[in-house]
RNA sequence: GGGGAUAUAGCUCAGUUGGCUAGAGCGCUACAUUCGCAUUGUAGAGGCCGGGGGUUCGAAUCCCCUUAUCUCCA
């Protein structure tokens, strides 16, 4: 039997041997497009080759392509291991023809190979050919129907509608007809039961489709119209996981032998058998799916993170550590344990998991560990819920609670539903279903926004970006559109040229404004859609059509560029200083500030910091001067030594920056010359997860303030010492002064009881028990009058004190009662200086022992002690 | 994109309707205990309560802004 490094190697050699070159698998992890997170075909790579913006630089392409999907119509991660054949990650293997080759050699080898090399026996296989469709005058696909009838009685070849068999990518764009391979593994007796042709398409699990063949022969035009295309296109898919149960005559993908061997020790990890018990391989299947998706994710530079891509992936290791947790049993991190095996299984045919994996298995060890922290925090919770609702008698824990549990706190509501059971207790699911629909509402009407339909003022066909030349580009408005969100209008504005950066690769977006007609527009933010620089503005210029001049915030872009190929700078020398394994693994670009997440282990020494600081402040004084090479093709760059983002997909050709050693792929705009930067100062270095440290810096103009602030308080402290040439000797000598000052004064005062409070204490006078203190203090501050009342306090049995100071030109009026005199005689010092503080035309309160009343009239003082001493008369 | 929450000592966290001169456990330092270590005891250091602004007699606590983190939904 083969096994699925040999299955895999049979694909790709068998479509290199029909002359189709074999092409790694582009990243899982898509960056720079708003519409798609995760790579969820195999034909996403190829996108631009089918939509004509860029040329094929094969016409027989083959590859096996990682995959994500966690949502969508046939997809939803929560039922990921429920059932024996629905996965996040998997692979599509697929062999694409751009413009060569066309349904003939794509049935005659899809056959081949399924039948001829890999055996599957003939009888099981089905095709679907796609049945025509009246409204778009389609036919039947005649073509593809005759190439099958040579392998496959006219019984087994069946028709299919638009929906299964005609593929479209998107609205408008390239389509064509598909045609589908079934096969049915099923048991014969059960064969006999029922024909595998009424089970095709029925959603079986085990008559299934294994291969798409699509031929792309149209193009959907916008007004929905379709044209034939001049060169058609073949776009494959197998899912190489079914492949390999159906070769490896298993009934669920996960009994092969991609996932028995992580399964099995998962099984040895948790002391437990794959088949024992139907929940615990339930949480089997999920762990080995989601370490998976997991590893790939990482190895790809996707990190687990609170947003985006990097929060689904956090996501998908969460539920790997729920199931494990309540199933297994797992109270340690263990899937960062599984990571080895899976290498094992997969590092063959995909090298970065073996590159990346130390990375991997210290970043999911630390996500393990937080996790289960979070449940830590969220038993808690529950635990102090429960104490509640029992003690209020109820035995149900409300939706709402257990909602806000989820919500706030990430504790899932299984296990809330498990611990409340286990002590006794319900909860009340149909009220968490509710909050949860509020929750849903509120989103989807966040979420709203009404778009208009563009308007198209110029016609273009292109957007040319002039901001890496200047920064004011006369233009005109190519289109715009009314966009509505809440009840705040903003537009969208398109421009024939444009100096005006989208945000994009860390950097921000500039901000600037439109003049036309001598009317000036804002620019508050420019971001990219679909590779469209789209401008946001609040109102449009009173005529669209007028020539407009595109005006970027000249300093800000400055600043930004500083910080941009500052961060260039600093990623070049953290390799120098720690190690080429420095990668960057984030960036943010700010005209204020510049961050950059990088991989390392460990905390930088000072002096590490230091060193690199110094390097980038050198590399700056050298004035070096951009090299911008724009068009070099890939392969070019990487012999420069360019260096490229782990897991970012790259075009043909790309835009190389460089300044003196430091060569890094990029889009950015950057200064002319490094001598621009002035200085550059690192303010931060932290972990911001498991071998991932963040440095946070800035230059220019901020890192000039920063220094002057610095300079001043150093200046200023030293203007303390009039003008002292060793601070720190200064600094020192003076502490050690003081300290031996403090103990003198604490013995002097110990000795002589001298001072404001002394005096205060000659002139108490005892009325009964207790000891009446009262007057005027000539203390300059509410903490210093407080610290004289706190003493007086410690030291004086049943004491009762009134004291009067000016703070700062204002009356203040304190308070301060024996705790005995409070208890004995009830009084309460809140009451005496609410009602003293009218004298002062004031307010205050406290506590029953201590509270101050604070006022407008000094003149009153006297006479709001007198009326707080009349209380004790009382 | 929207909702909820968090930010307090090196770490994990308390801190009530605004009112003990901001605490606990672990860790750290010194001393004692011991042949030495672990343990234990005693003492101590360590905090602009994320940053900025405001309300108040008084703010860790209330309000606004901001940064970062956590979390749910889309």
């Amino acid at each position: 039997m083969m096994n699925s490094k040999e299955i895999r190697s049979a694909f790709l050699s068998f479509f290199a041997e029909k002359g189709h070159q074999v092409v790694p698998s582009a990243p899982m992890v898509v960056k720079n497009d708003p519409t798609l997170m995760f790579t969820n075909a195999g034909m996403n790579q190829f996108k631009d080759i089918f939509l004509g913006n860029e040329p094929a630089r094969w016409h027989r392409v083959a590859d096996t392509q990682k995959c994500l999907r966690v949502s969508g119509k046939h997809n939803d991660l929560e039922e990921v291991g429920l059932d024996t054949y629905h996965h996040t990650m998997f692979e599509m293997l697929g062999n694409w023809s751009f413009g060569d080759y066309f349904k003939k050699e794509a049935i005659d080898w899809a056959w081949e190979l399924l039948h001829g090399r890999l055996g599957i026996p003939a009888e099981r296989l089905y095709a679907t050919v796609f049945e025509g469709d009246a409204s778009e005058q389609l036919t039947r696909d005649e073509e593809a129907a005759r190439l099958w009838g040579q392998y496959l009685p006219e019984g087994r070849i069946l028709n299919g509608n638009k929906k299964d068999n005609f593929w479209e990518m998107g609205d408008s764009g390239p389509c064509g007809p598909c045609s589908e391979i079934h096969v049915d593994i099923r048991d014969e007796a059960e064969r006999r039961l029922v024909p595998g042709h009424e089970l095709v398409n029925r959603d079986h699990p085990q008559v299934i489709e294994i291969w798409n063949l699509v031929f792309i022969q149209y193009n959907r035009k916008a007004n929905g119209q379709l044209e034939t295309l001049p060169a058609s296109h073949v776009d494959t898919g197998m899912g190489f996981e079914r492949l390999c149960m159906v070769i490896q005559g298993k009934k669920s993908n996960y009994d092969t032998d991609i996932f028995q061997n992580i399964i099995a020790e998962i099984g040895r990890l948790s002391g437990r058998h794959y088949g024992d018990e139907p929940k615990a391989d339930i949480a089997m299947r999920v762990i080995a799916d989601h370490l998976r998706a997991v590893s790939f994710a990482i190895a790809d530079g996707q990190l687990p993170s609170n947003n985006k891509a990097g929060y689904v992936i956090r996501r998908i290791l969460r539920r790997a550590v729920r199931y494990g947790y309540t199933f297994l049993e797992f109270r340690e991190p263990f899937l960062c344990r599984l990571v080895e095996v899976l290498k094992q299984t997969m590092g063959e045919a995909f090298p970065e998991l073996a590159a990346q994996q130390p990375l991997i298995e210290k970043v999911v060890r630390e996500e393990e560990e937080s996790f289960l922290r979070t449940l830590d925090t969220g038993i808690r919770l529950l635990e102090q819920l429960m104490a509640r609702a029992s003690g209020e008698g109820e035995k149900e824990i409300s939706g709402r609670d257990a909602f806000l549990l989820y919500d706030t706190y990430g504790f899932p509501l299984d296990l809330t539903q498990l611990i409340a059971r286990e002590n006794g207790m319900a909860v009340d699911a149909a009220g968490f279903d509710r909050e949860m629909q509020v929750q849903k509402e509120r989103s989807r009407n966040a979420a709203v926004q009404e778009t208009d339909d563009w308007v198209e003022v110029h016609r273009s066909d292109k957007v040319v970006f002039t901001g890496y030349r200047e920064t004011v580009t006369p233009t005109r408005i190519a289109r715009y559109r009314r966009v509505n969100q809440k009840n705040r209008n903003f537009f969208q504005v398109v421009l024939e040229k444009t100096p005006f950066y989208a945000e994009s690769g860390g950097q921000v977006g500039d901000t600037g404004y439109l003049e036309s007609n001598g009317q000036k527009v804002k620019v508050l933010d420019t971001r990219k859609d679909n590779n469209l620089i789209v401008h946001i503005t609040e109102v449009l210029p009173a005529d669209p059509g007028a020539p407009v001049t595109a005006v970027v915030h000249e300093s800000q872009r400055r600043r930004t560029a500083c910080n941009h190929t500052a961060t260039h700078l600093l990623d070049h020398a953290l390799r120098e200083v720690l190690g080429t394994h420095v990668e960057q693994k984030g960036s943010l670009v700010h005209p204020d500030y510049l961050r950059f997440d990088f991989s390392h282990f460990g905390k930088m020494a000072p002096e590490e910091l230091e060193e690199v600081q110094k390097q980038v402040n050198a590399m700056i004084r050298r004035n070096l001067t951009q090299e911008e090479m724009e068009e070099v093709p890939f392969g070019e760059a990487a012999a420069m030594g360019a260096i490229a983002l782990f897991g970012e997909k790259y075009g043909e050709t790309v835009r190389v920056i460089r300044f003196g050693e430091s060569i890094e792929l990029c889009g950015g705009t950057h200064v002319h010359s490094t001598g621009q930067i002035g200085h550059f100062i690192i303010l931060s270095e932290s972990a911001i997860s498991a071998g991932v440290r963040r440095i946070e810096a800035i230059t220019g103009e901020k890192a000039d303030e920063y220094l002057r602030e610095k300079l001043q308080e150093l200046a200023e402290a030293k203007a303390l010492f009039g003008q002292t040439r060793e601070l720190k000797l200064s600094v020192a000598a003076l502490m050690e002064e003081n300290e031996k000052l403090r103990r003198q004064v604490a013995d002097f005062e110990k000795k002589e009881g001298a001072g404001v409070k002394e005096a205060l204490k000659k002139s108490a006078r005892q009325v009964g028990d207790v000891t009446v203190i009262y007057g005027r203090t000539t203390l300059g501050s509410a903490q210093a009058v407080k610290d004289l009342a706190y003493q007086l306090k410690g030291e004086v049995p049943g004491l009762f004190l009134v004291l009067g100071a000016e703070i700062e030109g204002k009356p203040l009026l304190t308070v301060m009662i024996a705790d005995e005199v409070v208890k004995a005689r009830g009084v309460d010092a809140g009451k005496i200086v609410r009602e003293a503080g009218k004298e002062i035309k004031g307010g205050g309160g406290g506590q029953p022992f201590y509270a101050t009343a604070g006022g407008k009239e000094s003149a009153g003082l006297d006479a709001a002690i007198a009326k707080a001493l009349t209380f004790l008369t009382e």
